[in-house]
RNA sequence: GGAGGGGUGCCCGAGUGGUUAAAGGGGACGGACUGUAAAUCCGUUGGCGACAGCCUACGUUGGUUCGAAUCCAACCCCCUCCA
């Protein structure tokens, strides 16, 4: 098609968001007559969510921006199952408390990034629990599972691939795609809802959502999905070695989520940029031109926009102040993460190796002694080459803290407490 | 229910009586080079430690043996084929 004219579209495209859509124009006129009503479907097995999600976050900030209305799915019903999908490890089944609280630490998540409320483009959250619950088998399957043809399931991708991996598919995985079809349906019954978005890997449960919606109701509704996020050197994103990447402020410091973007690849900067921050296209256009060292200004940006959507403009300010002092004075920024120790255990004299442990550093006594020996380890920013070095209340230099490095990214202050 | 195959360190995977804290790869971390990038090269990668050693570890529990990840038995779990 040609250029959409829905600012939500053109955004969508313009910005990286789009992978496949089930009818972009119908879906943009859609968005030119009025308020549209689009939703993801969310996992509660866990009280945060991380980077992974933020494509899908951010495609619902999206939404609302542009003048429609985001829905946040919670898979409260589904998560009490338990998403079969995936890895083969068995999954603990979560109580009802459990997901309340999940939800509740998720739902913080997304009052940062969206609005929520009664208005007509206010985000709304709900619970696919309040439906799925209460299913009844028979009828159900009367009613919707007729619209389902196996021999067409059996061609999805998620079925399709596992089939030929030889890989076991249960019934209940075989079902999730029917629920999640469901979900859509009962969406557009409940709140007008006529568009799902999701990843590239929804597509087929998107699809038969879409279809289902056409058959039970005789409803157009939509599909859009956004394709998988890989770094430039082709890993995963948004993987660390202290594991994923939160959101939230609890599991993930906006000093280190400002890290994190901060030391995104090259060739990563403008798609990142695009999607992950809100800066008109002409300004990053002008931003990922830069080359060499001087994609390094691009990324403070990408940094510093990343985690003022997530953390707010203040933190993300604090935190670009706190890494520019540390990295580009070579100082130490008294906001850099910190721990406490006893101020008498100070006065005694802390080894070395103990020190690098107490400041998190590593994570066993083992570790922090290799470190040092393969001069990992910074003190106060002179090389530490005595695994069994004392370290007391003298070296309280900075801030009434001693600055202890391993490597030249990770710093922690050790205050007397 | 029957027959076969398998469960090894963060992951993958070699190892079928001793020199095995366990090859190799991946990942991760540290160093060099740089730009807090990528690529490359080097090193490290169970815990404790007075650095002499000690402890824990190859699905679980017992057994054989001077000695077991390796042999035996039972059990648990996974996969394939048959019913």
């Amino acid at each position: 098609m040609s250029a959409p004219k829905s600012a939500f579209l053109a955004a969508m495209i313009d910005r990286g968001f789009m992978h496949q859509c089930t009818d972009l124009e119908g879906l943009d006129a859609a968005a030119m007559k009025g308020v549209v009503t689009g939703y993801i479907g969310f996992d509660c097995t866990a009280p945060s969510l991380h980077v992974g999600s933020l494509v899908q976050i951010m495609i619902l900030r999206w939404m609302q921006q542009t003048g429609h209305r985001p829905i946040v799915l919670m898979g409260g019903g589904t998560t009490k199952v338990g998403d079969p999908s995936g890895k083969d490890e068995s999954r603990r089944l979560l109580t009802d408390d459990d997901i309340a609280g999940n939800m509740a630490g998720i739902k913080q998540v997304f009052a940062k990034f969206l609005k929520f409320g009664n208005g007509p483009t206010d985000a709304v959250m709900v619970n696919n629990a309040d439906w799925l619950d209460k299913l009844a088998y028979i009828p159900f399957l009367r009613e919707v599972g007729r619209h389902f043809s196996i021999n067409r399931m059996l061609s999805f991708d998620s079925v399709k691939l596992r089939l030929e991996r030889e890989q076991p598919l249960t019934f209940l995985e075989f079902n999730y795609m029917i629920l999640q079809a469901y979900d859509f349906v009962e969406l557009a019954r409940r709140q007008d809802c006529v568009l799902q978005m999701g990843g590239s890997d929804q597509w087929g449960n998107i699809v038969n959502g879409v279809e289902l919606g056409r058959r039970i109701d005789d409803r157009a509704l939509y599909g859009l999905t956004t394709p998988l996020i890989t770094l430039a050197s082709g890993a995963k994103m948004g993987k660390t070695a202290q594991g994923a990447v939160w959101l939230n402020a609890d599991q993930c410091s906006p000093y280190d989520y400002w890290q994190f973007w901060r030391n995104t690849e090259d060739a990563d900067v403008g798609r990142f940029l695009r999607l992950f921050t809100e800066l008109p296209l002409d300004e990053i256009a002008r931003l990922e031109r830069l080359d060499g060292a001087g994609l390094n200004e691009a990324k403070k940006v990408l940094a510093t926009e990343a985690t003022a959507l997530a953390h707010g403009r203040d933190a993300a300010m604090q935190a670009a102040e706190t890494a520019r002092v540390t990295f580009e004075q070579g100082g130490t920024a008294s906001d850099l993460p910190s721990v406490s120790l006893p101020r008498a255990k100070l006065a005694e004299g802390v080894p070395a190796f103990e020190l690098v442990v107490a400041a998190k550093l590593a994570a066993s006594n083992g570790e922090a002694r290799r470190l040092i020996r393969s001069g990992g380890i910074k003190v106060n920013d002179q090389a530490v080459g005595d695994e069994t070095a004392k370290f007391g209340l003298e070296h309280l230099v900075v801030d009434d803290a001693i600055k202890v490095s391993a490597g030249r990214k990770r710093h922690t202050l050790v205050r007397a407490g």
